[in-house]
DNA sequence: TCAATTTCTGAAAGCGCTCTCATTGAAGCG
DNA sequence: CGCTTCAATGAGAGCGCTTTCAGAAATTGA
């Protein structure tokens, strides 16, 4: 710290103008006249002065900046969606602050507090499941929050229909002649588009009079290894399924893998569904059917709706995107005649 | 907004104690008695306290926020780093601001000043390429700066030697009697790490009496998309290399999956190495050759160091973990004998 | 038992900015 | 030409907390 801080009265002074002046050209500048600010503008230039954000924040009881909790930062999926928030927040003038929880409820309260503590405008947050202390926490705060791929009635959110997510991928399954399908997930507990997943899966077997029983659901970590565990467990029952579907494109593509490593074919021998249509499953050989989540979109709607919630006081509060099927090469006609 | 925010003034008339006391319960409750420190937190807990970050940081003069920029949010490596960098940093009460400014050298200083603006205690960069005007604002600014994957001289960093990463990767591919090697890198200028991979390949060609061409040097974005390009690119040449190195595993994936579509066989018809080691890398089929770069251990030795960097003022200032050569299944001798 | 410490707590002065309110000319109007 | 209206600026009171300085109470030592 070589110089002391430079200030908005040095600033002023420098101006001839007074600090109240100074606030202004910064913050209101079409208030003063162009001559003034023109001058204030010089004077701030050549000081190198950079207004303190703590102190306009604690006067002005804004702090421009805006929280985002995701279950956890090293994901595709959470990777882009934070990559869409903080571009749209930016253009408007806002700051990412991040936290993640990675899947611990308490961390996730925690990470509440502290993004409110630390004077955040407003919050996005992942998932409408978690304990009512939180979501108390959340409404009594000031702060709008937005919630993203699952909502709850009495919240802004941004969401995808995750159950129909399930429900496209096994009716697409079906469709083909799969009765027997097996399904890798996510840990369900603390996580609803998990459970929104697998229960539109099963709901789609359901009204194709088929069931997927729980032990043709194998519940694994969200990873790569997760997946092949999985996958494997599931190959090796005494009836393997015909078909498996990851409730998220890196469990179904660490089934391809498995597959593979198992000298089975996809999609002759087995025929693989994920949801998400990460950027890999369209490169992937065999290309995986998945189920579009336009989460780029989600990102920029959730960031859209703070903003708007800050700044109109109003908002369409919820917005439900589309989602699709996108059928590529892991899928086929169940008996292995492609 | 219901109720009207609970203060710390709030708190001490509760408690029957001055706001000082309430200050210290907060910050030094060693400081206190235990029976007043009892009585505080009691009173704060009642009320629903929460402590207004910005007052805190505008008397305290830090606010307990590090800033971390990074070329891009959604990338595997810094989402890893980023995840890295926030539960290291959580862990001594810090919170993590990011920002990304997406291969834009001015949004870059723009990110900087913001987050100094911010109050940002602390800077994480990535890399040490860019204008003379940033490094001297991250100088003269009063937060210490770890840079990290490449360093410069006067400042703290975290580093991999990234050309000898490269120089490992094209050694391996002289190893096994390749002398036509090709490269798909991103984009070379504001990226130092890609600049020092390509470097070192080409030295540890030289040093084998090869040389590596600029027209076997396929700049492309860091996406799977690109890859697929700069890898179409270089088989299409009259005579296309043997062998082709990614500078990230992305990219190298990409070339795979490239490969595959035009029905090459990896690694008898095509050799490919990358560099990073990511998690997928491990799980494809062939398995990707790459170099190993300890990206999490990268975000955790940052993050200690600027937070020792802030509470003692002192620490070591030069850190570089050490990488290696991963050998997997996308490498062979050339001539397609396995 | 009394002075010398050591603990613990309170008073109050800011931290750097915003924003309401007041003030001052200048422009507009009949 | 006197009065209102408006645009441009200044004065000053906080925003909610930390922290220095001091004083009061408790502890210690001889």
């Amino acid at each position: 710290m070589v110089a002391r801080k430079v200030k908005l009265s040095d600033v002023a002074r420098r101006a001839g103008v007074s600090p109240a002046t100074v606030s202004r050209a910064i913050s209101q500048p079409d208030l003063l006249s162009a001559a003034t600010l023109k001058r204030v503008r010089a004077a701030a230039q050549a000081l190198g002065y950079v207004p303190d954000g703590a102190a306009r924040a604690l006067a002005s009881g804004r702090s421009m900046t805006i929280g985002a909790i995701v279950p956890t930062l090293d994901s595709t999926i959470f990777a882009r969606f934070l990559q869409s928030l903080q571009s749209t927040l930016a253009r408007d003038g806002y700051q990412l602050l991040v936290a993640s929880h990675e899947m611990n409820p308490a961390a996730e309260t925690e990470a509440v507090r502290m993004l409110l503590a630390r004077g955040a405008d407003g919050l996005i947050l992942v998932g409408a499941d978690r304990p009512r202390s939180t979501l108390d926490l959340l409404r009594t705060g000031s702060a709008p929050v937005v919630l993203t791929w699952c909502g709850a009635p009495d919240f802004a959110c941004v969401t995808v229909d995750n159950e129909r997510a399930g429900y496209l991928a096994a009716q697409h399954l079906v469709e083909l002649g799969h009765a027997r399908i097996g399904m890798v997930t996510g840990r369900l507990s603390f996580n609803d588009r998990q459970r929104a997943r697998l229960a539109g899966a099963r709901q789609a077997m359901r009204e194709a009079g088929h069931e997927i029983p729980d032990w043709r659901v194998n519940e694994q970590d969200l990873s790569l290894a997760g997946g092949r565990i999985g996958c494997a467990a599931l190959l090796q029952l005494d009836t393997p399924p015909t078909a498996i579907i990851g409730t998220i494109d890196l469990l179904a593509i660490a089934c391809l893998q498995e597959a593979r490593a198992r000298r089975l074919t996809v999609p002759t021998d087995l025929s693989i569904v994920g949801i998400d249509d990460v950027d890999m499953s369209a490169y992937l050989t065999p290309s995986l059917t998945t189920v579009h989540i336009p989460t780029g979109r989600i990102g920029q709607m959730a960031a859209e709706m703070v903003v708007s919630l800050l700044e109109n006081g109003e908002a369409q509060t919820h917005v439900d995107l589309p989602i699709e099927l996108v059928v590529r090469r892991s899928t086929a006609r169940a008996g292995g005649k492609a």
